[in-house]
DNA sequence: CAGAGTACTTTGTAACACAAAGTTATCTAA
DNA sequence: TTAGATAACTTTGTGTTACAAAGTACTCTG
């Protein structure tokens, strides 16, 4: 396979993933039902993704209690950041032929 | 599943018929040998997500014989240049949040 | 300890992606 | 007229992925 699709990250191919990590770019930090209730998915669905991506050291988490609830808290890291925004500029690369 | 996803259009979601529509948008006619090197995929790959397109009507082509080889040249139809456009458009809002 | 809520994990299934090999069609050259 | 070349598929088989639904674990409150 060329360059010209090899540059895009096959880990943000997907809808969900993608709708993650746009989310936690722009929000910094979201929780579990944040990002369900975001995006529409169901648990294990949203779970399995957020996986991969904290598998690919996209995404980190903390948990804590809030208000005596479970709590936790997804941030994307800094690899995620670069990997995400090099997709994206493949993708305009892409585009503009 | 909410809005900001789906209106990321399910057929542009693949990296290979992301890399098609694209091609197809900026040089207007491509033959599939010109996509084939162009994406670096195999024949039988390329024809399957070709098909998929054209199911959809956002590919069309023309079948001819050009120095005496079979020549195939595809196109992108309007159905084929709004979706893509709006997909991309979709793109850009979940982006800007 | 029961019940509620969050955040998972497991399970099962259907869809998808892909390579490799096989097929069809139309030409040229002998 | 038939063998060979090339393009453009189609078929087949296999491994991967996406997803919903159901089940589980944890930690709180009353």
């Amino acid at each position: 396979m060329k360059d010209i699709l090899k540059d895009l990250n096959k880990a943000f191919e997907n809808r969900v993933r993608l709708g993650i990590m746009s989310a936690l770019i722009v929000n910094e930090a979201l929780t579990f039902n944040d990002l369900k209730s975001l995006l529409g998915v169901t648990d294990g669905n949203l779970a399995s993704h957020i996986k991969s991506l904290e598998k690919s050291k996209y995404v980190s988490y903390i948990k804590s209690f809030i208000d005596r609830k479970p709590n936790t808290e997804y941030r994307v890291t800094e690899l995620g950041k670069k990997a995400f925004e090099s997709h994206l500029s493949a993708i305009e690369r892409l585009l503009k032929g």
